[in-house]
DNA sequence: TAGATTGTTAATCGATTAACAATC
DNA sequence: TAGATTGTTAATCGATTAACAATC
């Protein structure tokens, strides 16, 4: 599981952009908390973890927090990542190439056991699954996207898994099982419009 | 933001569905905790927030708890969803129609300003952003999913509130404002890749 | 019955919030 | 300087885990 931390430090990262496309050059944790959604307090403990400090008066330099956040990222190298799975989801992902991901990280490749859907045209190029280990050691993947169907996404995770992947980002509405050192985030999008379905009919 | 308990019982409902439809009639907490990627006593746990029981002895009856699962979360009622930005991603959802999301959630119809999009063809009519009130009211819808860029994610946010939307799932890269009673879930796809490789990079 | 499983209470853990001294 | 803001410590809150009595 992703810890709350990350992710809105990564919310700040994204927010201190716009700031900065703005024209500002220093914020304070009440701005920035403004804009993510969460208290100064937060913002200030979330710094604090990671060591980050600012200016007791003047807040903080977004130029100097956003090179630090791009370190702790590690968003000054590149990422290659790959996607197996090319339906819906995975065309959709695959069409904004490296835009829907973020700086410097790249989608190199796409895989799909149907041979219509390798000659499709899409961001990337689509090959057929064994050229999986060609394609991670050329491209040095650690990073794999999984939009196939619930029925072959375990088969598909230990496949990847047994190539060398170490990430996984999992959209098939299933829990993948792997080993400890493996960093698994499964995302289920119907799950996420469900629970707003819940929470509405709690409020009446 | 969603409880992580709601996460998964809905999580639990999905491998029910799956126990089923291999023929199993009841389960121990212990065989959903594996699938579900918990703890046993998690599960119990998770129960008995909701006061749902089990038998001491031979654990729970699949359907019947399919039953009070499908109460707690109104899948009993139909849920008219709309969308509003059929770039990639709102494409990719229009296309699954209601497959994506759950029994009885159907996506009913799309929104775009671009009248090209409107002459679509994807799984669900599209209309231009005049026709919101209209159908809102036409199919008692209460929850919109966002997919425009992040520039116009916040207005085209207050504009389905103020047609009176009251569930929102966003899928731009900011976090929207809105009124404490309006339901809001963001979702950062990006962010999910990224916070896989910060992880990588924190084992090395 | 004996053994296994539930359901709940208590303990622990982690994350958020509050408070406030330090200081620019 | 006075006031505002940070950074950190302590307090609170909530969620997870452990323990175990109840019991089928």
């Amino acid at each position: 599981m992703i810890k709350s931390n990350i992710k809105r430090l990564l919310q700040y990262r994204l927010c201190l952009t716009k700031f900065k496309e703005l024209g500002y050059s220093r914020i304070f944790s009440y701005n920035l908390g403004n804009e993510a959604g969460v208290s100064p307090e937060q913002v200030r403990k979330d710094f604090s973890i990671h060591g980050i400090t600012g200016n007791k008066k003047a807040g903080y330099e977004i130029e100097s927090l956003l090179i630090i956040l791009n370190q702790i990222f590690r968003m000054d190298e590149i990422h290659n990542v790959i996607l197996v799975g090319m339906g819906h989801i995975g065309t959709a992902l695959a069409n904004y190439n490296n835009h829907f991901i973020g700086q410097n990280v790249y989608l190199v490749a796409g895989f799909d056991m149907d041979p219509a859907k390798q000659n499709k045209k899409t961001g990337i190029p689509v090959f057929p699954l064994d050229k999986l280990s060609e394609l991670i050691e050329g491209f040095q993947v650690s990073t794999a996207i999984i939009t196939v169907p619930p029925v072959s996404a375990q088969e598909v995770c230990n496949n990847l898994i047994d190539k060398g992947i170490k990430g996984i980002l999992n959209f098939a509405p299933i829990v993948l099982k792997a080993p400890k050192n493996i960093i698994v985030n499964n995302i289920n999008l119907s799950t996420e419009i469900e629970a707003i379905v819940y929470y509405l009919n709690q409020q009446k």
